[in-house]
DNA sequence: CTCACTGCAAACATTTTGCACCGTT
DNA sequence: AACGGTGCAAAATGTTTGCAGTGAG
């Protein structure tokens, strides 16, 4: 059950996870897609699919929880936030200003075993934010 | 600019909005299809589809991001955090036992206007948990 | 030489949309 | 009546998968 699968290191995986690691931003699969086939034409989406979850299996990057429709990926698999626009869906990272919002000490809740927690926070991204002065300062209804 | 459109009182929408106030768990919108049906049999997915919609805009429901693929639903408003089980998928309400993450005062972050956060801890559900001993305690990876 | 991985295309799953008719207001 | 909402079916979107061939180990 614990044994891994053997995996073979492949210029397709390699260039996926460089990509993903060498960006800031959290793209998605057809983003990452577009960017690995400037330097490999010919490869596919599937095996884009096929390799993010690979690498997320392996632990070497994550999965980013959407609220709408397109998954996210990020290289970078230390614990840390995100903050999301809720005009346009750009997603950043955000500097660790969080209180710790779950003691350590809840392993268990509601008959379920505690393993993590993921935070997010919403608002208005800084282009979003100058487009709407730009109309004329409509204030968002949140 | 801030004008709402006038809704109309329909029976489908009424029914769905009924239907999510009277159930604990977070259905998906095919989940609330099937129940719905059983009162209005000729009701269209699509029909729930854009009530779950307008309810949203209107404030009366919440869309819960989902890391996975179908979209869940909570006919509660009021702010509240979800466990997730990483297993099966499933998700409940949780007490309100986490600190409060983020400062009131932090309305500006990376130059993003801070509108609030959301927060979901993950885990393995009771049921999860029961079928994991039944097959000889094997202990997650996480 | 093996078998994990690939490209391709077809299948799937979820959500959205166009259209003609219906029913709230 | 007006026009927002409905049912239906088709389309769009995002992701997964079957298959035969390829290449890393």
């Amino acid at each position: 059950m614990t044994e891994t699968k053997a995996h073979r290191n492949t210029r397709q995986r390699a260039l996926i996870l460089e990509e993903l690691r060498s960006c800031k931003s959290h793209p998605t699969a057809s983003q990452l897609y577009g960017e690995v086939r400037k330097k490999l034409p010919h490869i596919s989406l599937g095996t884009v699919y096929r390799n993010l979850e690979t690498l997320c299996e392996q632990g070497e990057i994550k999965k980013i929880a959407t609220c709408g429709t397109e998954a996210r990926y990020d290289g970078f698999t230390e614990d840390h936030f995100h903050i999301r626009c809720e005009r346009c869906g750009r997603l950043d990272d955000i500097p660790d200003i969080c209180n710790k919002p779950v003691s350590d000490e809840i392993t268990s809740l509601n008959g379920y075993r505690v393993l993590g927690y993921r935070m997010e926070l919403t608002g208005i991204c800084p282009d979003c934010l100058k487009e709407e002065n730009e109309e004329g300062s409509v204030i968002s209804s949140r």
